[in-house]
DNA sequence: CCGTGCATGTTGACATCGGGAACATGCTCT
DNA sequence: AGAGCATGTTCCCGATGTCAACATGCACGG
């Protein structure tokens, strides 16, 4: 009983993926109905057969973003190679770290539209729709399951600090909050980077900057 | 010779401060040309004579949010009471980042306001248009000198982060990049209080999250 | 002391956007 | 086969940023 080819099929679906394209090179502001519609076939106003309104549209569009950002994460933390248990938890939150801040330098857009939409994080999730069978479909994957396999940033970030604390790198009780030291650090250096008053720096600075920020978390810890 | 009452008199400083006014309460997306014009009692256009467009209208009314950020940091610190050098150095920081997370949580639309509008930070200030004569009228201190009494949060972060190397209390070779990590810590929590993820955070998480990212800034200087 | 010039503000128009209302179309189920 | 409803379209509106042409009044040269 899945939702099915009506007129266009997936609609929903195509409107998310062409305003993720459109975020892509414009960031949130570029994400317009208009723009959007054209864009799948279809006139503006068809969007609203599915989504509430514009800012509807956008969290839609910026869970995409949020999704290609995780993505990076896993592909960056999958590439440590490192033998210690020790050393190899530190790397993995480093190179957490250094997509977060690669991601918002280099997919500028996707990284502004991905913190434009609403969606709050904690406490709320998994409200479950109970879907019961996993099609067999060679899946899309956009969508984030709560599984072992999320690209959830927010999770990811939470599962490296469990590592550290698993492996002795952290005593246990600084771990509460110790996702908000570590997310804020990187999150708030992106910003400035990225929309901010560091917006102009020069590379070499650039680079100095994350190496502090990181040190810094690190030893934060 | 300064730029003296024509029509209206100083049109470009009403401007901006309806500009303030308005993105006080509606953030940056309430900056809006038509509603500035009216607010000062000049039909919309008006602002074309003094502003290339909108967007240099908002980094206008972007540098006055950033002064009232200033201000209560200026404010905060200035109230710390503390005999030992150390220990007032160390507060003195804490107050300014404690000025800055308050700053974006209670005046949302001013926070994200500051951080719209372009203006890079480093490098490039103090181009000087020669102001001469200080003139005698209670200023309206809007303008930010780059002086002793400048209200630039960058600034005044630095300055902060320069005692505590003074009285020993972060060694020399980290004061370079350190501004980076503190700043980073702080308005990347603020940015996620604010806009992000942790919109809906309650009340004692809020608390524990800064109170957890001031430690951490401390320790990881 | 007067008139010209330019800075300042106004009016009108246009394209684009988000959004509402009424209408058309074609799956899907009885 | 026919009815009903989800889906998409068309027409419309007010608001907004921006351009072009126009009006106005202060300042300065003669």
């Amino acid at each position: 009983m899945e939702k099915r080819a009506y007129h266009h099929g997936a609609l929903r679906e195509a409107m998310v993926e062409a305003g993720v394209a459109l975020a892509r090179t414009g960031g949130p502001s570029a994400v317009v109905l208009r723009a959007v519609g054209r864009r799948v076939g279809v006139s503006h106003n068809a969007a609203y057969r599915h989504f509430a309104d514009r800012e509807d549209l956008l969290a839609a569009v910026a869970a995409g973003c949020m999704t290609e950002l995780g993505r990076l994460m896993l592909r960056r933390t999958a590439e440590v190679r490192e033998d210690d248990p020790v050393q190899r938890a530190w790397s993995r939150l480093e190179a957490i770290g250094r997509a977060y801040i690669d991601f918002a330098t280099t997919e500028h857009g996707w990284f502004r539209t991905a913190f434009s939409g609403a969606t709050a994080h904690p406490g709320a999730a998994s409200k479950a729709d109970g879907r019961s069978d996993p099609p067999s479909g060679a899946g899309s994957g956009t969508e984030a399951g709560a599984g072992a396999d999320t690209t959830d940033p927010y999770v990811l970030l939470g599962r490296q600090l469990d590592e550290l604390v698993a492996v002795g790198a952290v005593p246990a009780e600084r771990r509460p909050g110790a996702h908000y030291a570590a997310w804020s650090a990187v999150h708030g250096l992106s910003a400035l980077l990225v929309d901010g008053p560091l917006r102009e720096l020069p590379e070499d600075e650039r680079r100095l900057a994350a190496d502090t920020v990181l040190a810094a978390v690190a030893r934060g810890l």
